[in-house]
DNA sequence: TGTGATCTCTGGTATATACCAAGATGAATC
DNA sequence: GATTCATCTTGGTATATACCAGAGATCACA
């Protein structure tokens, strides 16, 4: 297939393949065509027709399941990191249920960055957890969550405890500051989000602080990019 | 160049680019090398190198010109959202400079999305303003703002107003909702910004309401996802 | 019925090749 | 010194081909 001075073809087929989303055509988490059947299709090569898979992959639209094919990415759920930390409660008010699987928990002492992040000293006992969230089983973020075990005793009882997994959900400290930020999914996270190493994604980083400004937990969040909407109220000081 | 069970060639290329600019063997704005140097020097096809450099682009660490290269994309900058249409003053705390270029600014009657958005009549009078904001003459982001005459005369002169460039970024306003999502940058954006059509940024929606809660202006910003990084401070309310 | 081998389909990697259009450059010319 | 023009380089598009490894379905056999 030729083609001179219009949209490249590759770029044609995507429009197609959005189009068919937008339809309702295909819906949440259907199967795309794969490469040799759009190949086929829209009689090209192979390679273009990947390109084109690829583009509305990278776009968010869709998301690739190695050797299973490429599928209809779900819609976008809303975060508000202005009243924060609350992430579930407010999916829950959505009507969408999330569920929580709990990766690893270990306790550690401080050490390196964390140190300064923390105000904590060095070798100050600290309590980590990682975090796999989903919903309807498609993995939304990984968190990796660590708390200082002193300052927190009453509030969270440790790693042995049962409820752990919601503990971190119920508001833990008075003030958090938040950064947001598009970043390159690394392989592991990525692993975890069942999303391709090295594609666009977005890192969050949040530090809790009690009513004296100390610091008590500072949780790191890797979300599939496509997944995220975060919502905040600026109040202007003037 | 075969290749089994390692990590695949093209990652390896991509590996020893981002220990070069992490070394500072490449610094910001310099030019990386081409597909073709590439493909020489690691001994593999021009389509091996380009995969390379395309996903060293897609981490945010390089852009694009065409017909004259990759280059290494600059710093992040910080944007405080929490505290609000202060990224220019925030900036220049930073002693960074920024500049701005006024695209666009019409006058333009409310309809469609726009009339619920700012809760204005069909028809109601609105200024709405493109702008590019630059750093050192490196695009950040583009913004469209869409303002309600008549709530702001005081404030804000009109499009004749000299000093508009600036008149934005002083408080307008009381509160603003914010709404922060990667998304993938469409054909004119990604030109103004100079960046890659579909390649993957950052779309920022505030919508900002006077004491009475009443919307004043709407503004809609698209960022070059590697250049942005946001910022906000969470109360519990509770 | 259950189990294991096989076969098909999938995306992922890699090469070699070809052409295009426009920026950069420098030589020849005015 | 300024202008024109050819050349080289660059990224972007597109094709055809080849192989790999694993998920899923299927089918033969115990």
């Amino acid at each position: 297939m030729t083609n001179t001075h219009a949209l490249p073809v590759f770029r044609q087929i995507v429009d197609d393949l959005k189009r068919q989303i937008a339809d309702g055509q295909l819906t949440e988490h259907a199967a795309l065509p794969s490469e040799r059947v759009i190949a086929e299709l829209h009689a090209v090569s192979r390679m273009t027709a990947r390109r084109a898979l690829e583009a509305v992959e990278a776009e968010g639209l869709a998301y690739s399941k190695r050797r299973q094919g490429r599928f209809v990415s779900p819609k976008r759920l809303m975060y508000d990191v202005g009243s924060m930390a609350n992430f579930v409660a407010g999916a829950a008010a959505q009507g969408i249920e999330i569920e929580m699987e709990l990766l690893e928990s270990t306790t550690i002492q401080a050490s390196g960055t964390l140190v300064e992040t923390l105000s904590a000293a060095h070798g100050t006992k600290l309590y980590q957890n990682t975090r796999l969230i989903r919903s309807k089983g498609h993995s939304i973020f990984v968190e990796t969550e660590t708390v200082i075990a002193e300052r927190c005793a009453a509030l969270w009882p440790g790693p042995d405890n049962v409820d752990l997994q919601r503990q971190r959900y119920s508001p833990l400290g008075h003030t958090a500051e938040i950064v947001i930020r598009m970043c390159a999914l690394e392989p592991d996270p990525a692993r975890l989000l069942g999303a391709m190493p090295y594609q666009a994604g977005i890192e969050q980083e949040q530090l809790s602080r009690d009513e004296s400004g100390a610091p008590i937990c500072f949780s790191h969040q890797i979300w599939r990019g496509e997944m995220a909407q975060f919502s905040a109220t600026a109040i202007i000081s003037r």
